[in-house]
DNA sequence: GAACTACGTTCTCCTGCTGG
DNA sequence: CCAGCAGGAGAACGTAGTTC
């Protein structure tokens, strides 16, 4: 006799209690039947009886048809109240270890839902006639549905609570969306405070593959898209840094302390030395526009001197500074900056104030950067400081 | 006000025990 | 040997409080 290996799933109370009567209705009792009962409910609810092969092609379909079949088996009788909200019991039983891990598989690949959420589906199934009522719910919702395409759920094996969730909302999106749109599938799926929505936001349009519309920052498009887009009116490309491209508002932490020390060392670059500093109030003002509040903006500051080549030091009044020394910074700073490919145009010039320890802010420093006095020597400087420039590395970083 | 952190809750897996 | 029960651990998420 093959050996069992137990279940220990939650389902809805109500859902476990139904079974239990149908169960005892159908043996007379329930002692001894509902590990069999359970088994059978997962075999006929995922591919393994003789109509499988049906009721995959119907799947198709609705997978062709932006839906899941997990979902349209059940939209109608299985609300998300009584899944979500309903008082759960923690049904444990014994079945084939075949049969539960073909079970598990199948739930991950096929739907977001966690396990006990897709037992219900199968127990509730079962207790009311099965595939071939699931079937007939999943052709008449294929008519009514609007174009859309599952993907990448046929290797959904392995994947994290996360990573299905993310592949859940993901397919309730279709090409382009908004951003309302992609919070409100992140909510359905995920949760909607706050740390969720940014950590899914990210996921799933990494995932995607879709980046914010040149023009609307609410708006996500395909990245190709959005290239187009850029290079037809002149607007930043989606493979300029986030600080070129987002409004303050859409910005993650990590994209505003990068962007920090992009600004910070366009600034240097524009110096004979390639060292420049930014206050607070440099970085309010200079890179966010007067969007960040003095203190988070401190904040940033302190992160994005956690780098190779920046670092904080006290100004003559007390104040932190973020200074950076462009020879000690890391060539994906550099290269995002645009240092690397501009500096032959930008950082020679003629006279400063700057200290020689760190350029302070200077009074029409702007003005000094691209001047054409000393063009004669510009190319030896050039080539030397590039190849400071390119000597630096994060390999080689200290 | 934004970001971070700690804590509580829920869910699932794993392991061990007991009784038939 | 199998079924049922129970406790602990870890993952994931939400929320309230804290920090700057």
């Amino acid at each position: 006799m093959t050996r069992t290996v137990k279940v220990d799933w939650r389902v809805p109370s109500k859902e476990w209690e139904a079974f239990s009567e149908y169960v005892s209705r159908e043996h007379g009792e329930i002692k001894g039947y509902v590990g069999r009962e359970v088994e059978k409910a997962m075999r006929e609810y995922m591919d393994a009886d003789e109509f499988a092969d049906i009721e995959e092609r119907i799947d198709r379909l609705l997978r062709a048809a932006g839906r899941r079949p997990a979902d349209a088996a059940e939209e109608k009788t299985l609300s998300e109240s009584s899944v979500d909200s309903d008082e759960t019991t923690r049904v444990r039983c014994r079945v084939d270890p075949d049969v539960k891990d073909e079970f598990s598989a199948y739930v991950k690949r096929e739907t977001d839902d966690r396990l006990g959420i897709g037992l219900t589906r199968a127990l509730k199934e079962r207790r009311r006639g099965g595939r071939a009522r699931r079937a007939g719910e999943k052709l008449r919702r294929i008519e009514d549905d609007a174009a859309g395409l599952l993907e990448e759920l046929g290797s959904g094996d392995g994947l994290s609570l996360r990573e299905k969730r993310t592949i859940a909302v993901c397919n309730d999106l279709s090409e382009q969306f908004t951003r309302s749109e992609l919070e409100s599938a992140i909510e359905i799926h995920a949760g909607g405070s706050d740390p969720t929505l940014r950590d899914y936001t990210e996921r799933v349009t990494e995932r995607l593959d879709v980046v914010s519309h040149p023009h609307n920052p609410d708006l996500f498009v395909p990245t190709e898209r959005a290239e187009e887009l850029a290079s037809e009116t002149d607007a930043a490309s989606p493979s300029d840094p986030a600080i070129d491209r987002k409004p303050y508002e859409n910005l993650t932490r990590d994209e505003k302390v990068h962007g920090v020390r992009l600004e910070l060392a366009r600034d240097a670059a524009k110096r004979s030395n390639g060292k420049a500093q930014f206050g607070t109030a440099d970085i309010r003002e200079e890179v966010f526009d007067g969007n960040a509040p003095a203190s988070y903006a401190r904040s940033l500051m302190h992160d994005a001197a956690d780098a190779d080549g920046f670092r904080i030091r006290s100004g003559s009044t007390g104040e932190n500074r973020l200074a950076v020394t462009l020879t000690d910074a890391a060539s994906d700073v550099l290269a995002d900056a645009g240092v690397l490919a501009n500096s032959k145009n930008d950082e020679t010039t003629s006279t400063t104030n700057e200290d020689a320890d760190g350029a302070d802010r200077v009074e029409g420093a702007d003005d000094m950067g691209g001047t054409n006095e000393v063009e004669q020597d510009d190319e030896d400087a050039d080539a030397e400081f590039n190849r400071l420039l390119s000597a630096r590395t994060p390999a080689n970083a200290d």
